[in-house]
DNA sequence: TTTTAGTAGGGTGTTTATACGGTATTAAAT
DNA sequence: ATTTAATACCGTATAAACACCCTACTAAAA
C-alpha cells in the first residue's frame, strides 16, 4: 500500500490512555495513517491548521472545553470533506441521534474490536457512511416516536428544574416572581403534557430527561 | 532488562478498543509484559488458571458480569500477592473509596499519559501502593466525614425506592403490606436521618445515592 | 437485665399538593 | 383580523403530605 492510498485519520478524545491506545492500534494497520490526536474539539481546531488534513476523525462525545457535538458541527461547516465517526462508550439513544444530527457519518462503540473500527473507517471513506445495528435501530425509533414532540415553554422548564428541590410551590413562586396560582398552572400544564400526577413524577421526569442535572 | 525483571501485568476492561490499546501501549515499555487481557472479572478468573500469573492487574470498575469491585475482592482472597491498580474514567469519590476498600493499591485515571501509568505500575510493585492526589484527597475526606455513617434499615430502603414513583404513601403502604401509619414512620425516620423535609428530597437523595436506579 | 434499634401501629392536627372552574394580556401565527 | 399559544392570575374544593404526640412487640446489645 502506497503512502497516498493510506486513509488519514485523526483521533479526538480526552482520555489520553484511550487516545494513545487507539493511535497505537490503528497505526499497526497498513491501511491507516494517524495524522494527529487531540484531547478536545478546540485542540482539534488548532491541530488542523498545522497538520496534514485527515479524511476521517474518530470523535469522542463527552469532552471538556469543546465536546463531540460542537466539534462535529464545526467540522461540517469548515471542513465538509472530513468524515466524522463517533466513538462512544454508551449506546445512548439521544447521544447517537445527536451525533448523527451534528453531522457524524457513523457511530462505533468503544467495546468494538480494533478490526471492526478499521472496517468502520474504510466504510466511511468508501460509502460515506457506516451504519450498524446501533445506529439504524435508534434512527428508526427516533423517527417513529417523534410526532408527538413535546414542547415545554421556557417558564415551564424553569419551574420543572425548581421542582427538583425541597422548595414548596409557594417558595418556587417567590423564586420565579409570580403568584402561587401561576405555578399551579405550570404544574398542571406539565402534568397534562407529560402525563404525570405528582411532584415526584416531575422530579423523576426532569432527571431522566436531564432537564435537571444531579 | 531480562525476562524475569519485567513486571507482568494483566488488563481487565470491557471496552475492547481501550483494552487492546493499553496492551499495545504497555507492551512497548521494555519494563512490562502483558500476560493477558480480560473483558470482565469472570473472564479474568478463567484466564488466571491458564496464563502466567500477573503481578499487577489494571482493573476497570464498571463491567458486565463481574465488576471491578467484585473482581478485586476475589483477587485479594484467592491471589493475595497480585496487586490491583484501579483504572477508571471518573474520579468519583465513592468509586475511589470502594475500590480501595475492595483491595486496590491505587487508582489511575484513563486521562493519564502512558508513562504515568507505567510509573504507577512500578510504584505498586516497589512500594506496594500508588498514591496520587486523587486517592489521598478522597481518602482523607472519606475518613473525616465518616463518623455519622447513616444506616438505613432494609424496610426504610424498600420504602425509599417506592417513593421514587407516582405512588401515594397509601399505595406504598399497600405495596409493603403495612398500615399507612407505618409508612409515616419510615418517612419521618428518613427525614430525620437524611435531614430532609419533603418527598421530593427523598427522591433526589435516592437517585443521587443510587438507591433508586433510573 | 435493662437498654437500644427495628418494626408496626394509632390519634390529631396543619400544611402542601392536586383538581377544576374561571379571566386577562400579549405576541405571534393564520 | 381573528385565532392560537404563552404568560399570569383568582376561587374553591378535596386529597395527600407532613408534624408531633403516643403504645407495643421482638431481638440483639450492653
Amino acid at each position: 500500500m502506497t503512502e497516498a492510498e493510506r486513509i488519514k485519520i485523526a483521533i479526538v478524545d480526552d482520555h489520553t490512555l484511550f487516545r494513545s491506545g487507539v493511535t497505537a492500534l490503528m497505526s499497526e494497520f497498513d491501511e491507516l495513517k494517524v495524522v494527529f490526536e487531540a484531547s478536545n474539539g478546540q485542540q482539534m481546531q488548532q491541530l488542523l491548521l498545522k497538520s496534514e488534513l485527515p479524511q476521517v476523525v474518530l470523535m469522542d462525545i463527552n469532552m471538556p472545553v469543546m465536546d463531540g457535538y460542537e466539534a462535529t458541527a464545526w467540522l461540517k461547516i469548515h471542513h465538509p470533506k472530513i468524515m466524522v465517526l463517533a466513538l462512544s462508550m454508551y449506546e445512548d439513544d439521544k447521544a447517537v441521534i445527536k451525533m448523527i444530527k451534528s453531522g457524524a457519518c457513523g457511530y462505533v462503540l468503544k467495546q468494538s474490536k480494533p478490526r471492526e473500527l478499521l472496517e468502520a473507517i474504510q466504510s466511511v471513506v468508501q460509502k460515506g457512511v457506516f451504519i450498524n445495528e446501533i445506529v439504524s435501530g435508534k434512527l428508526i425509533r427516533s423517527i417513529s416516536s417523534n410526532p408527538d414532540e413535546l414542547k415545554l415553554s421556557a417558564r415551564e422548564l424553569e419551574f420543572l428544574k425548581l421542582c427538583c428541590s425541597e422548595m414548596s410551590y409557594k417558595e418556587i413562586a417567590d423564586q420565579m416572581f409570580v403568584s402561587p396560582r401561576t405555578v399551579d398552572n405550570y404544574r398542571e400544564s406539565l402534568f397534562q403534557k407529560l402525563n404525570l400526577k405528582t411532584r415526584s413524577g416531575l422530579v423523576l421526569y426532569a432527571i431522566k430527561n436531564e432537564i435537571f442535572k444531579l
